[in-house]
RNA sequence: GCCUCGGUAGCUCAGUUGGUAGAGCAGUAGACUGAAAAUCUACGUGUCGGUGGUUCAAGUCCGCCCCGAGGCA
């Protein structure tokens, strides 16, 4: 079979989960997670990561692969899920990646390369230097990325350094290079469209069903399994919110506020991602029910107009 | 009824000795190549509660009225 990825993406609580589950059964497919949280232990409730029941027997993949405690990337999820896809492909069963983490899906589907591994050492030390001195050691060693980035992208500059200092080549260099390899597989994107008011409604009711569903006690027990609120997992949405409450600094009342601001924030940055991709082709999930909208996907993907 | 303190951007509030107003958050738009649910950028005209007055000029001073909070009867 063509080994083609079909990616189900877009913002946060656009219905992805169930639509990618309703895609596997048609095509024969395996749900592959393409999200940074959902691939944590015990950070259920929280990412919406889909429950046994939702699944419908349909193999899931990237879920649960990681301890809280643990950091991931870019690079290192692509390691991690490279071999799953390929031996999905070998036995005939469809990949299907759903997800909403842009670079996470780029990772696998564009030309970027990870090649240069990160060097926490190096990087806390040039992080102890003020903005405008790193900005300016960028554009010393690499003028097209320091015009590229603003002076107060510390997190972008500071990678741009690193890559120098770690090989000599700049950045800008690396890219180039990178680009001149093909990505690991071609993808057909999908992502579910909502007007933006509907979309801000879903959030926030999902929120809701998370507090009654136990995000409380999924937090208390993060932390009391010794989870440190400085790590990525304790940066994910609703975590970081409810943690401050159980600390007292917050009521949680607040946090659950927060927490829905929050997470339509996010799905802001999404829909920025995701229309700025002109792969991306949108599928309006407004009134419609699941087998519409992927019948919809699949005459896209045989070629029909719909 | 009297006294005090408030009433300024969707929200929380700044506003120096009078020169027709500005922050944070929200919102909108954007960026994104080993932290990405992260990180970063841009965008601020609103009967300054209402109304009279003083003044060349009032969010700012004075009178009255309306609304809110607190206190005293």
């Amino acid at each position: 079979m063509e080994r083609k990825l079909i990616v189900l993406c877009g913002p946060t609580a656009s219905g992805k989960s169930a639509c990618a589950v309703d895609l596997c059964r048609r095509v024969g497919g395996a749900v592959v997670s393409c999200d940074s949280m959902q691939l944590y232990r015990g950070m259920d409730i929280g990412t919406a990561k889909p429950t046994e029941g939702e699944m419908r027997g349909i193999p899931h993949l990237m879920l649960d692969v990681l301890e809280p405690g643990e950091a991931c990337s870019a690079a290192r999820y692509r390691e991690l899920v490279l071999p799953l896809i390929d031996q999905r492909f070998e036995q005939g069963v469809q990949p299907v990646l759903c997800g909403g983490t842009g670079l996470y899906i780029n990772a696998l589907t564009k030309p970027l390369g990870f090649s240069i591994k990160g060097d926490d050492a190096l990087r806390a030390e040039l992080e102890q230097l003020p903005r405008k001195t790193l900005h300016d050691m960028l554009a010393g060693i690499d003028p097209a990325s320091a015009a590229r980035l603003h002076m107060n992208d510390t997190r972008r500059v500071v990678r741009a350094i690193e890559v120098y200092k770690l090989t000599g080549k700049t950045l800008t260099e690396q890219m180039s290079l990178d680009q001149a390899r093909p990505a690991d597989y071609p993808a057909r994107l999908f992502a579910l469209s909502w007007p933006r008011e509907r979309l801000y409604a879903r959030i926030d009711a999902r929120v809701d069903e998370m507090i009654g569903a136990g995000l409380v006690n999924e937090v208390k027990n993060l932390l009391n399994n010794g989870l440190s609120i400085g790590s990525t997992a304790m940066q994910a949405i609703g975590y970081k919110e409810i943690a401050q409450a159980l600390s007292g600094a917050i009521s949680m009342d607040e946090a659950v506020s927060l927490l829905k601001q929050a997470t339509r924030n996010y799905a802001k940055r999404q829909l920025t991602w995701f229309t700025q991709d002109a792969r991306v082709c949108w599928v309006s999930a407004e009134d419609r029910s699941i087998s519409e909208i992927t019948d919809e996907i699949i005459n896209n993907l045989e070629g029909k107009t719909r």
